[in-house]
Parts: C-alpha cells; sequence; structure tokens
DNA sequence: TTTACCATTGACGTTGACGTAAGGGGGATG
DNA sequence: CATCCCCCTTACGTCAACGTCAATGGTAAA
C-alpha cells in the first residue's frame, strides 16, 4: 500500500497520442477548446491517468458524432458542483435528450446493419451461381422487394 | 390492379426536402456529388418514389456516420450488375468492413448512453438533497470511483 | 399585366476539426 | 561540439457539407 501505485503513470503527448491512434496536434488542439488541460512541466505537457480517461471519453463521444464543443458541455456539467437546483435540471435534461438522441442513432445502425447484411446476402447469392439462372433472378427480384418494402417507409 | 398505384407518386423538391426537413439546397448538392438522379421536366427536378427511398438511405447513412462519398460507393455497389467475381467478392469485403464498423459504432453509443444514465443518476442524487450531507458525499465520491474504474482501462 | 411564388444555375462564404509549415528551445548521445 | 529527437507556439491551409446571395425563368392567381 507504499506509492508504488499504478495511477501515478503520467504520459507525454506522443506517447498519449500514439496509444489512442491520434496526433500530437490533436491533443493540443483538444486543449485549446477546453477539453483537456494537462498538467505542465516548464513547457511540456504531463498527462495524467485522469487526462487519458478523459482522453478516451472525447473519442468515444467523437464516434458516437457529438462535436468537440458538445463534449465540452457535457464533461463541465458533471464537474460543475457549484450551482442551485434549476441548474442541475437544466443538465439533467440535457443529459437525457442526449441519451434520447443516442438512442435514436443505435436503432438507424440497426437498420444501416440489417440492410448492408441483405446486401452481403446478396452478393453472396450472385457469386455463388455466377450463371444467370431463372432461380436466382427470382431471389434478386424477392430481395429487391423486399428492400423496397423496407424503404418505401 | 390498375394503374392508380401509390408507387407513380412523384415529388417537387421542396416537397421532398420538407418531409425530411432538409433544404432544397441539400437535394441538388446530392445530385452534384452524385447521390441522386432525379428526372427532369424541362429544368424542373422530379423525384420518384425510388429517390425518396434513396434519400431515406442517404440521411440514414449520414445520421451513423458515414461520408456522402462512402454512401455513394455503397450504393453503386449494389446497382453494379456487370463486373467480375473479383469485384463482387471486393465489395463483399466492403459491406462486412461497413458491419464491422457499425457494430463497433453501437459499442460505443452503449457504452455512451450508460455513461450519460451514471451522471443522470448523480444529478438525481444531488437534486433530491440538497443539503451537502455527508451521505450524499459519500455516495458521490463512490459514484466517481465507480466512474474513474470503469473509464482507466 | 402585375404580383407572387417556386424553380433554376453559378459563385462565393462558413464552420468544425484538424493538417502543415515555419521557427525555436532543451537535453542526450556520438 | 554537432546531431537527433522530442517538445513548444503561431499562423495559415484544407476538406466536407452545406448556406447564402445574385440573377433569371416559368406559371398561376389577382
Amino acid at each position: 500500500m507504499d506509492q508504488w501505485d499504478a495511477k501515478i503513470r503520467n504520459y507525454s503527448i506522443s506517447e498519449l497520442a500514439s496509444e489512442f491512434g491520434v496526433t500530437a496536434r490533436t491533443l493540443r488542439f483538444y486543449e485549446d477548446k477546453g477539453l483537456l488541460n494537462p498538467k505542465r512541466s516548464g513547457q511540456m505537457r504531463i498527462y495524467s491517468g485522469a487526462d487519458r480517461a478523459r482522453l478516451r471519453l472525447i473519442l468515444r463521444g467523437k464516434r458516437v458524432g457529438f462535436t468537440l464543443e458538445e463534449i465540452r458541455e457535457m464533461m463541465e456539467l458533471k464537474t460543475l458542483d457549484a450551482g442551485g437546483t434549476v441548474h442541475l435540471s437544466v443538465s439533467l435534461q440535457r443529459f437525457r435528450n442526449q441519451i434520447n438522441t443516442l438512442k435514436q442513432q443505435r436503432s438507424d445502425i440497426e437498420l444501416s446493419i440489417a440492410e448492408l447484411e441483405a446486401g452481403c446476402a446478396w452478393l453472396e447469392a450472385k457469386m455463388i451461381n455466377r450463371e444467370p439462372s431463372e432461380e436466382i433472378k427470382q431471389s434478386a427480384r424477392a430481395f429487391e422487394a423486399l428492400a423496397l418494402a423496407r424503404l418505401e417507409h
């Protein structure tokens, strides 16, 4: 239980960048936008485990379509201890909205996956039987019909 | 079974635009990029039900994070009947990659939802008990610890 | 005919998220 | 000492996805 803990590990900018597959420029940019603020040792940036965790959150947020500004706001809301009940309830509403957005997106994604999987099946069918047999043509038309049915509302 | 079918419905540019909550400029832009090509009556664009279906796909693709270029490619792959087995298998691989991307995204989304719901719970706890009781402070610290545990790898 | 409205095609402007180039500091190694 | 490598800041460049503006045309009601 001494101080040789795993959490006192720090990271240089390029370490963190390469670990997450981004450039150093990106990390400096995020700092500029108020998303990160690592400690400094002189000029050099020193990233802690917490900074690393924030970065993970930022990148995940990006992947699901939030802008950097939105991500910054959400992170601020959680570190914002001051502020009355009103402010809290506003924050709560914002979080709930984001959740609904994400759920909508998840459903979009599931539809898209289904769409692409249907496309795969269609391509596979075409590859297995190269000669334009009536059988395949039939299934092709069937697929098209199904696709259309799903698409036209 | 006469021709008073539902599918012969056509749309003007502003009809389609307002139905999907985009501007006419957007539709012209998509056409410029080869994503749509409605028929013309003179200068005016005439959108068919198929065009409408394509638009639906485009917008969904956008919502899940594909670029217009990617969407165009995917749509081309499906209307591309010519091309040998090699081309087909390349297409198939592309589709499979997109599917994996989407599945990754879905998992990201689920993580984000969990994150935000935890944030909601945290805010709610704070609202219910406004006075800074030790009890709440404890649960706050507990939450922070949990969050960190989830975040740091 | 005039007014009103919707359509068209350019062309340039804007925003977010970085890339890239220029110029310079500091330390470790041959 | 010279060379390398990593770090820093400042500032301009870029790309996608449209927005906005200008000038113009067709048609339908007043």
